[in-house]
RNA sequence: CGCGGGGUGGAGCAGUCUGGUAGCUCGUCGGGCUCAUAACCCGAAGGUCGGAGGUUCAAAUCCUUCCCCCGCAACCA
């Protein structure tokens, strides 16, 4: 079995700014990709931005500027949150950069020489102030969508990618692999929108500029999506793979997605992949949307989250738990603050925070901070043990799944479990009785070594409040692997825990 | 007949595929404990599972029909 895990978020349009939902996706990714380390696996977490398309171009040209000057500055907005909310990503790319232009071009005529490509005529809705096409579908009442203006109907040469021709290989790949494309729900869209007919796509436009030229005809430009989605091989180094990346690490392991861009992943992403003979991703999962406040986020009602604010606070980790804690992984949730201050006050100020309070500060009272070695497991901790051992396989199975939620439900368990499991053998009567200070030593170890268990689980999800318990623990918080480390009994005795400070202070309201 | 999701105790949800004592979190009320960030542990109350009809020994769960809410309708995670 590979040990190689390859994750990926879509690629952010360079005209939109970060918000909530950007990091939500590429949060998702980390916690996975975080886990996967631990467990073992050689992880490429790959991220980056969308630069092209006659958006930017517009928006570009419209402040003054370059398009590229315009990703380049928006680019550092991604950038600089990333590393606000701790994501771990080993490589971003850019659809400006060399190697992906060149991959690009690389894939086009791969699949042109499969026949699979032909020059045609394009027929759709003009908008002429905004140089836009646009479907039948998508005019109001026959006008512009963005200005309200009337339309014509116009044609225009461009390149069309036989996608029809991959039809019944797609329903038949998607019928044998039913995991392909994640929640069941998305899935079955997806097969009936194929069943009523896959046409041919167009891939190229030749009203605007900003992009990916045509290998061997300049007037036109790659359809964006044609150009994007090839970034998940690209970034692999595809054509060339000097590094052995693509051999490694194709097919990816996990296209995280947002439900909107569902299609582009699974229809238009796999054909083009069948085209050019290469194997199709093992999994696409398109989680759902955050409403705020019960309203749906839009720049209009001027409700978009903006997640730097958050982070500066409540802190990165809070967040971190909040986005993948509330909602399942796959359905719509709604962002409001009263939720996420109660999520903090509750399971991480009173159960988590707390729990790490009242052991130390017993360790210290009872023990001056010295962990005493165990005893005997009696009942309580023969039960408490086992709690933990089936909660590794537990969790390791929804990580797998990218139940999120669920994995930190199970998580939380646990540490409701070690709070009632001080409840049940109540140090502090043990404390009572000088005779009885082996047995207490027991207890005091198994609390504590279950503390190890929760913070190593708990990393992925909060790295900082992971580390901040393992440096407590007189460990190295830079190790947190689980694999081998997933075992009972492995804090040393002897060590040094100092009291700890809370780890997340309550939030009062008023 | 455009497509999809949903209507389950005060709130938010799971359970519906594979019919068989209606479950979770929060909130409310009561109790316990005193190590701890007024935190922790235990218990209780509260639902005829949107309406109607049908299948069945048995339906939140299957079938029919109706009502209501929310998204989407090719490039916004």
């Amino acid at each position: 079995m590979s040990k190689h895990f390859y994750v990926t978020t879509p690629i952010y349009y360079v005209n939109d700014v970060p918000h909530i939902g950007h990091a939500y996706t590429t949060l998702a990714c980390d916690v996975i990709a975080r886990y996967k380390r631990a467990r073992g696996f050689e992880v490429f977490f790959l991220t980056g931005t969308d630069e092209h398309g006659q958006k930017v171009e517009k928006a570009a040209h419209a402040q003054e500027e370059t398009p590229l000057e315009l990703a380049d500055r928006v680019v550092k907005r991604f950038q600089a949150l990333w590393e606000k909310l701790n994501i771990s990503h080993t490589d971003f790319i850019r659809t400006t950069q060399e190697r992906h232009k060149k991959g690009v071009a690389d894939l086009f005529r791969r699949i042109e020489a499969k026949g699979d490509i032909y020059l045609g005529e394009y027929e759709d809705w003009y908008c002429t102030p905004c140089e836009t096409f646009w479907t039948e579908t998508q005019l109001l009442d026959g006008n512009c969508p963005d200005c309200g203006r009337p339309t014509d109907k116009l044609k225009e040469e461009s390149y069309f990618f036989r996608m029809s021709k991959y039809q019944q290989a797609l329903v038949e790949h998607i019928e044998n692999n039913p995991d392909f494309i994640q929640p069941k729900s998305r899935r079955n869209e997806v097969l009936s929108f194929i069943r009523e007919g896959l046409r041919d796509l167009s891939i190229s436009r030749t009203t605007f500029s900003w992009g990916i030229p045509v290998p061997g005809n300049d007037k036109h430009v790659l359809y964006v999506w044609f150009d994007a989605l090839t970034n998940y091989i690209t970034a692999l180094g595809y054509p060339e793979d000097t590094e052995g990346n693509m051999a490694r690490f194709w097919p990816v392991d996990a296209h995280v997605i947002g439900k909107d861009i569902l299609r582009f992943h699974t229809v238009y992403w796999p054909t083009f992949l069948l085209a050019a003979g290469l194997p199709l991703p093992k999994k696409v999962f398109a989680h759902g949307w955050w409403t705020v406040e019960g309203q749906k986020m839009s720049k209009s009602l001027r409700n978009v989250v903006e997640p730097n604010m958050l982070i500066d606070k409540y802190g990165v980790d809070a967040i971190r738990y909040f986005l993948l804690r509330e909602v399942p992984f796959g359905l719509d949730g709604d962002f409001s603050h009263s939720a996420l201050i109660h999520r903090i006050n509750s399971d991480l100020a009173n159960d988590l925070g707390n729990l790490v309070s009242r052991s130390t500060a017993m360790l210290s009272k009872y023990f001056k901070g010295v962990l005493p070695a165990a005893g005997p497991a009696e009942g309580p901790e023969q039960a408490f043990q086992q709690r933990f051992i089936d909660a590794f396989a537990l969790v390791d199975k929804l990580m797998n799944e990218l139940a999120f939620n669920k994995a930190l439900q199970a998580i939380w368990d646990l540490v409701g479990a070690a709070n009632k499991y001080i409840d049940e053998t109540a140090p502090w009567t043990l404390a009572k009785d000088e005779n009885l200070k082996p047995r207490l030593g027991t207890v005091m170890y198994n609390l504590l070594e279950g503390t190890r268990l929760i913070a190593l689980l708990v990393a992925p999800f909060m790295p900082e409040t992971g580390a901040s318990i393992l440096t407590l623990l007189g460990l190295d918080a830079t190790d947190q692997t689980l694999d081998d480390k997933d075992r009972w009994g492995l804090l040393p005795a002897g060590t040094d825990i100092a009291k700890a400070a809370p780890l997340f202070p309550r939030i009062e309201t008023e």
